[in-house]
DNA sequence: CTTTTATTGATACAAGGTATTGACAGTGTG
DNA sequence: CACACTGTCAATACCTTGTATCAATAAAAG
């Protein structure tokens, strides 16, 4: 079950980022237009090369260029898997501050917000002797469609991160 | 002011790292009590190439299958700077679980153990449909001795990481 | 329509890491 | 001690994820 974007929030996700690109003053090029179109169906989460494959008549260095503008924007996100590969997703549900909820197995990337965050991310202020300048959180597990789909495999190992009960 | 390690220190460091080689089945030769006495001398965080280049005698694939082995068994962390370089540093303070306090100025990486990062774990359970996997959890910050030698710059932009208080 | 300037794609390069492979060295057995 | 077995080694090639450079081009402003 690939889920389907419907095409309204394809269209919403797609003027976002024609408009980050607007508000950053960018020019409103083509290839601009074309990596929004591409990237507003994107479900899930991808990876750079994914999108450079996908537009072959753009440049792997415009692709790239746009992905760290969008994600300097706020639009677009740069996840880490737990082996350290990048993957990027759209943000959609949590325009403001957030953190990932990352399926180790097909890569899909959700959203949340939680007052325990912030209030951890409080606590932790006075340990850093202030001048905190940002954190990384990211809480790996197996999504419910993956875990319907593979009931069996308990616990794929979760390589260089600190599992959550050791 | 570069902080020298006491050496009763670097010689428990070398024998946690000899011992983990030891647990893990590995051969003892002379390639890893090399790597085993280097990384034991190290202070602070270091790039796997900065081991390689440390160690012209050895392979550069020995280095990093080393380093890959160190942290899964849990003697060596590897932490992900905000661009997403990753750094390697030794864990010494707190065997088990703990989690990194990054310098984004000198790469010196603390580590530590809070109850309100358990407590928000805790909480984050249940809107991930249970079963957590693992996670990642990095504070970034300038530690005291960079504030101090470049008191002037208030805050580097810290890219590609959610600023704590957007 | 012309000028200005951002943008582009190609290419090269860099960092971090893995796969392969033939040679070699550690270790247990006889 | 000699032997064989197998893990480990260094070297090399290769892969992925980007970034720097640069001449050509296309937006946008006048």
């Amino acid at each position: 079950m690939v889920s389907k974007k419907p095409s309204s929030v394809v269209m919403q996700a797609e003027s976002n980022i024609l408009a980050a690109f607007e508000e950053h003053g960018s020019r409103m090029t083509w290839s601009r237009r074309k990596l929004a179109r591409t990237l507003a169906r994107r479900t899930g989460s991808f990876s750079a090369e994914e999108i450079v494959a996908a537009l072959p008549d753009l440049g792997r260095a415009t692709v790239y260029r746009a992905l760290r503008l969008l994600g300097e924007a706020g639009v677009l996100c740069k996840t880490t898997m737990p082996d350290g590969t990048p993957r990027y997703s759209l943000d959609c549900a949590h325009p403001y501050h957030h953190h990932h909820l990352v399926c180790v197995t097909c890569g899909r990337v959700d959203e949340f917000r939680h007052p325990s965050v912030e209030r951890m991310l409080r606590a932790m202020k006075a340990p850093a002797g202030s001048e905190l300048l940002g954190h990384r959180l990211e809480l790996y597990h197996r999504c419910t469609a993956c875990r319907e789909s593979y009931p069996g495999s308990p616990g794929i190992p979760v390589r260089g991160i600190h599992a959550h009960a050791r």
